[in-house]
Order: C-alpha cells, then sequence, then structure tokens
RNA sequence: GGAGAAGUACCCAAGAGGUCGAAGGGGCUCCCCUGCUAAGGGAGUAGUACGGGAAACUGUAGCGCGGGUUCAAAUCCCGCCUUCUCCGCCA
C-alpha cells in the first residue's frame, strides 16, 4: 500500500505515474477520505481529552466525599458524542484502507512506458535458441513416452492441471529442486527457510494477494486458511509485525515450497504440459533490503537467478517489463525467460521484483539503524529461483535426443544417478 | 477434539473499577565510590502509531486481539487468538 500523506501530498504525481499502468485507480476518493479522517480525528480527540480531565475531576471529588452526580450526567452526553463520532471515524477509516489497498505501486521512473508487455525490453541474453538436427517435440510428448509423466492417471485422482510425475521424472523434479536451493545456500549466500503451505488472511494481505485477487488462491474449507499460491508469501510474513536491525540487512532467504495457483482467467491457455498448473513447484528467493541499495539487490537477485540456468546450460533473455505489464505490488519487475522449443519462444520462468516499501508497509516490516533513530520501512524484493515444473520442461525440450531420450544436465547428474533418461 | 491455566513494558512479575501508563526485581545507559576486578551507592529507562505546532512542546490511542458495560476499565462481561499442562486421536 502506498503512505497516504505522501499521496496526500502529492497527488498529481500519484495520479500520473499510475496513468502509465493504464487503468483506473480511486487516488482522490483515498486523498478526500484521508482529508475526513483527519478531521473527525481533531474533532474526537478533544472531547476525549475533555472526558479524561473531568473522569479525574470526579475520581478527585469522590475521594473527598463530594457530590459528583451533575458532571457525571454532563459526561453521559459527552459520551454519547464521543461514541458516535468514534464509529463514524473508524467507518471512514475502514473504507480509507480498503480504498488505499486497491491502489497499486507506483512505477520505478526506470520502466519503459507502455500499455502491456509488448513494451517490455529486453535487456541481456544468455546463449542462443537450441537447434536440432532432428524434429524436436514438445515435453509432453516426449514425457509421456518416456512414462515419467502420467496425465491421464493425474486427471482420474485429482482433475485437469495437475501431473503425476513417475520415476526418474518424478527424481529429476527432486532433483531440480535440491540443485536450485543448494546453488543459493553455498553460491548465493542465501538461508534456507521451509515454510508451512497454508496460511492466513493476515499473510495473503500482507503480499498484497488479498483482497484483490482472493479468486486466484484455494481457499482451504471451514478455516480461513490459504494453500499459498508462492513462498513469497509465508516467508515475506516472516517478519510481518517486527522492527528489524539495521545491520542484519539484507536479510536472503530462499525457500521451496508446492505452489497452488486457481488460474482463474486462464482457461484454455498451456494446457499441455508443465507449463501452466494448479499445483506446481517453486523456489523462491526473498529479500528485506535497506532502501538505500534495494535496486542493487534486486539486480544482485536476478543475477542470482540467471545462476541457475546458466549452470545448466539453457537458454534465456532477461526481460525488464513495462508500466503496463508490471504486477500490482512491484515497482520494477525483471522477468527471467527461458527458451522452450515447443513454443518457438522465451518463456517466464522467473519473476523478480522490488515492491519497495509497498508491501513493508501493509504487512508492517519496519527496520531500525541503531538506538535512537525512527523505524523505518524495509524494501521487499523476491524473484523465482526458479520456477521448477517449467525448468524441468525446458530441460526435457532443449536437451531431448533424436530418439527421444534426453540428455542429463551435468549439474544435476549428481542428483540424478544417471546421465541420461531413457 | 475434550478439560484446565496463563498472556502486563527488553525480561521476570505485582496490580482485582478512579490515587495506574502501570509497584518491585533483573537487564541496559549515565554518574559516584573503591588504585584493577568483584562488590556498593545514586539517577534514568515504554517503544510506537495517529493528530496539532516553525519549534519548545502538546493531545489521543495503547496491559494478547476484537467487542460490550460504566461518567470512568489492565481491572467487570462476551467472542476470538496464542502458549502451557492433562486426556483422546495420530504421521
Amino acid at each position: 500500500m502506498l503512505d497516504i500523506k505522501f499521496v496526500v501530498e502529492n497527488k498529481e504525481f500519484v495520479k500520473e505515474q499510475l496513468s502509465h499502468r493504464g487503468g483506473k485507480y480511486p487516488v482522490d476518493k483515498a486523498v478526500d477520505l484521508e482529508l475526513k479522517r483527519r478531521a473527525i480525528l481533531g474533532e474526537v480527540e478533544v472531547l476525549k481529552a475533555k472526558r479524561n480531565a473531568d473522569s479525574e475531576k470526579i475520581a478527585q471529588m469522590k475521594r473527598a466525599k463530594e457530590d459528583a452526580s451533575s458532571i457525571i450526567a454532563e459526561m453521559q452526553k459527552l459520551g454519547e458524542e464521543i461514541k458516535l463520532l468514534d464509529s463514524r471515524l473508524s467507518e471512514v477509516e475502514q473504507e480509507l484502507r480498503s480504498t488505499i489497498l486497491s491502489i497499486p505501486n507506483i512505477p520505478h521512473k526506470s520502466l519503459p512506458v507502455g500499455k502491456d508487455d509488448s513494451a517490455n525490453v529486453v535487456v541481456r541474453k544468455h546463449g542462443e535458441p537450441t537447434k536440432f538436427d532432428f524434429e524436436p517435440k514438445p515435453h509432453w510428448e516426449l514425457g509421456e513416452a518416456l512414462k515419467i509423466f502420467d496425465w491421464p492417471r493425474s486427471g482420474k485422482i485429482t482433475g485437469t492441471r495437475f501431473t503425476v510425475y513417475r520415476g526418474l521424472g518424478a527424481r529429476l523434479e527432486r532433483a531440480v529442486i535440491s540443485f536450485m536451493l543448494d546453488t543459493h545456500i553455498f553460491d548465493n549466500g542465501y538461508f534456507e527457510i521451509y515454510p508451512p503451505y497454508m496460511v492466513n488472511r493476515a499473510s495473503m494481505t500482507g503480499t498484497g494477494q488479498l483482497p484483490k485477487f482472493e479468486e486466484d488462491a484455494f481457499a482451504v474449507k471451514n478455516t480461513d486458511y490459504f494453500l499459498v499460491p508462492t513462498a513469497e508469501v509465508p516467508v515475506t510474513n516472516l517478519h510481518r509485525d517486527e522492527v528489524l536491525d539495521a545491520a542484519d540487512l539484507p536479510i536472503k532467504y530462499c525457500s521451496y515450497t508446492a505452489c497452488f495457483r486457481a488460474e482463474a482467467g486462464s482457461a484454455g491457455r498451456d494446457t499441455r504440459g508443465l507449463i501452466r498448473q494448479h499445483q506446481f513447484n517453486k523456489v523462491e528467493l526473498v529479500k528485506f533490503a535497506n532502501p538505500e541499495n534495494s535496486y542493487e539487490e534486486l539486480e544482485k537477485l536476478t543475477n542470482d537467478a540467471e545462476k541457475i540456468l546458466q549452470k545448466l546450460g539453457l537458454p534465456y533473455q532477461v526481460s525488464m517489463l513495462s508500466t503496463g505489464d508490471v504486477g500490482f505490488s512491484s515497482a520494477k519487475t525483471y522477468d527471467i525467460e527461458v527458451w522452450m522449443p515447443s513454443y518457438n519462444k522465451y518463456v517466464e520462468i522467473s519473476s523478480c521484483s522490488n515492491f519497495e516499501d509497498y508491501q513493508a508497509r501493509r504487512a508492517n516490516i519496519r527496520f531500525k539503524d541503531g538506538k535512537g533513530s525512527k523505524p523505518k520501512f524495509v524494501h521487499t524484493l523476491n524473484g523465482s529461483g526458479l520456477a521448477v515444473g517449467r525448468t524441468v520442461a525446458a530441460i526435457i525440450e532443449n536437451f531431448q535426443n533424436a530418439d527421444g531420450s534426453v540428455t542429463v544436465p551435468e549439474a544435476l547428474r549428481k542428483y540424478m544417478y544417471v546421465d541420461v533418461i531413457k
């Protein structure tokens, strides 16, 4: 959420910056509500100050055994007024909160301005699209032939957009998870977290999945819990309502979880293979950074995620998202896109974002620079490091052989114990 | 899931309608004393959020969270959450 004080003082600037995202946001309404809130607050606080003073008087009179009944009668009226104003105040506050929550983050000034992904800018490429001297097959065909994926049965036991992995397929998925975690822990210096797969509503709100995107999440019946759509939610919320020590920043966490997404509104898209699933595995990178250097940390985090593809030998490119494509809570996002032969294009495999203080304000995550200083909001960042299923798909497609077997990338062999999947 | 108990500041803990934003200890900071050290004496010690003010300063909130009763709530009532103990079930 944006800083309402900043919005009030820079209303036109905020409106202009948000206009680059496309869409309309209730900035004027938020400002009006905030001014109204301050007016009521001023009024009610004067009355409360009087109540506190008069209560003191009553107490003194009672102690002196004097009659206080007339002043008590007056206080009854005062109490009514306070109650009325208080309830108006909380109404305004609630409305303000829901209004401000529906306003997205301000895009960083470095972003290309544009209405959608066509304005995204490729900032670097690594490797060349894989060339084959035979007709390459998509991973879903290869995987079914190798009997490492079983979609008829995943459909039977659960439904569409779920996958049963078998044998070396299951091992490959697990190997990729371990390889990613080990790289981030031992090469990149992240601290591993293994969190719950269910989180409460406050956590979902803290990172911005709620209230706006409730239909994208799986809610657990008869509870107020949600299946995690990404490890970003539990891991960022670890420090919700905390004041961190500046000396500990940046805090760097990596975390493997399964992720659950309803994929509402994606009907008909990527219906085959591993690309778009209701349940998928992901290793996530999360950072809590000092605002002074959060953009350097974003570059590093993106590089850390890229390292996975480099070590695997998969060709990829990195795009900077335009103002119209950048996510709701994000100020700046790099997408890492891996070459996917079956799509004949680069496909998103990681999204690395700096949320600045947008999530931190929602989730109330602050830091303090020594004893006397005031707590300030941290900057939160995260990125996939990487999406496991899509990595597996990219490995199968890019390392396929003419006979339908798949060569295991060098970096994974110590986890796979075999050199070829056949 | 059932039954009990508890949640007060950095920590422990007292407080059971007004004299309480909160006794007392520990810790921490500063000072004094003792040639170092140990010990002793004194002083200070909510942080925060939201207002007003150029500032000094000042108002409001705040005793797990949310409601209620009352002129007045840490204190009484209701709901919830968390932790602990016992029982049940269980990987």
